[in-house]
RNA sequence: CGGGGCGUAGCGCAGCCUGGUAGCGCGCCGCCUUUGGGUGGCGGAGGUCGCCGGUUCAAAUCCGGCCGCCCCGACCA
């Protein structure tokens, strides 16, 4: 059929972008690289974010909320995050009419504030290790936005963790890695990740290793998928976290902190989607099975709604489509575009011969 | 921030060079027709032509300034 969308092998960025509009994913926000996430986005976000949330939990962290204003002081206390950060720092200066004394900046990732509290925390090493995790919005002033791929906001989940040695530190950033990340990307997301140490260039600002997950996009390029960072003591130090060890020593834990955002949206369009547009991996689809009912007849919509009952007994997620006044053809091309997993197609004809069309799209 | 391009209806665009009633496609609304892969027909609604100023009898069109957006580069989950 002719092309609805731009092809991926013509211009993929611009396929991209005309799966994003045409499946009703997203839309740029009114301020530059803002991202209003449209309801079939947000559904499978939440499926993911569900998932990921599952596993974080089976580590044996556990979810909080830190404030999204950070006094910017913050920031400036360690060293190498603050330069790594302030040029993509969105900073509030004003606040209820008036200047403030102190500006305070919108929240690019959250390790200054929580090891502020970290260090009110932990005082023996029975307090440790400390496992969080929160789910939240960061700001990030980025030059070249891209929806999905990188907005200067978007959603995220990051983890932040306290050990008694550099060795357990290391071994959970890597169980954070596998076990969540590399897991979540295989049997949610369906994409194969390739997990590595990154570049000293690349290295999070302020970790002393970053661990990388990375994805294998269609367009033969690859995108950085989920971060897990080993921080050593630096945030412990310029926090004033330290602990009684069992010998009555003061030490300063070591630390981890890790990340997925809204980007896998990005990556499971890039590594699913083809020419006739999104496809879902079925795990994270809202519909799994659309029903659709192909024309009007004599107990169609009975029997069309017999199967949705079916299907939801046994745990699948179907939704009728009876939407006559919409052509098949068009409602067809929709459902692919929304890249839904599996679409049956019934009518009169079907009904009498006691067939349906099914048509997969995986 | 450097290089290039573009701002005209909700979206995508033509018109600008050569000033003279603001157009096309898609979408939207109504009626009819159709419906098994984006149906077809008729009718309709919808625009301070990015903003400010200048030239002119007359500016979407010419001139000046400003603002915004997109693409490439550098930076980045």
């Amino acid at each position: 059929m002719a092309g609805v969308l731009t092809s991926q092998a013509q211009d993929f960025p611009r396929w991209y972008q005309d799966v994003i509009a045409k499946a009703q994913l997203a839309e740029n926000g009114p301020v530059r690289g803002t991202m209003v996430i449209r309801p079939w986005a947000y559904a499978i976000w939440e499926r993911l974010q569900s998932a990921l949330d599952e596993r974080i939990k089976a580590t044996g962290a556990r979810n909080a909320y830190f404030p999204l204003l950070i006094p910017e002081a913050y920031l400036r206390r360690e060293a190498e995050h603050v330069e790594g950060f302030s040029p993509e720092l969105a900073v509030v200066t004003h606040g209820g009419g008036k200047a403030l004394d102190e500006p305070v900046v919108v929240r690019p990732t959250s390790e200054t504030i929580v090891n502020a509290y970290i260090a009110r925390w932990v005082s023996s090493y029975r307090d440790l290790p400390l496992l969080l995790n929160q789910w939240a919005n960061v700001v990030r002033w980025e030059l070249r936005p891209r929806l999905f791929l990188r907005t200067s906001e978007f959603l995220w989940q990051e983890g932040h963790t306290a050990h008694t040695s550099a060795e357990e530190a290391h071994a959970f950033a890597l169980r954070i890695l596998d076990d969540v990340y590399a897991a979540t990307m295989v049997n949610e997301l369906a994409i194969p990740v390739y997990r590595g140490r990154k570049t000293e260039r690349e290295r999070f600002a302020g970790a002393t290793v970053s661990w990388s997950c990375e994805g294998a996009m269609r367009d033969g390029k690859a995108l950085q998928m989920g971060t897990s960072h080993e921080l050593g003591q630096s945030f412990a130090r310029a926090f004033g976290t330290q602990y009684a060890d069992r010998d009555g020593e003061l030490r300063h834990p070591w630390q981890t902190s890790w990340g997925t955002s809204t980007r896998l949206l990005g990556a499971m369009i890039m590594a699913h989607g083809d020419d006739a547009g999104l496809r879902v991996p079925p795990r994270l689809a809202p519909v799994q099975v659309a029903v659709l009912v192909a024309r009007a007849g004599e107990g169609v919509a009975e029997a069309a709604q017999a199967l949705i009952d079916d299907l939801s007994a046994h745990g699948v997620r179907a939704e009728l489509d009876d939407a006559l006044e919409v052509s098949l053809g068009r409602r067809i091309t929709d459902w692919e575009l929304r890249g839904v997993p599996v679409r049956v197609e019934l009518g009169p004809r079907d009904l009498a011969a006691g067939v349906a069309v099914v048509a997969r799209r995986v």
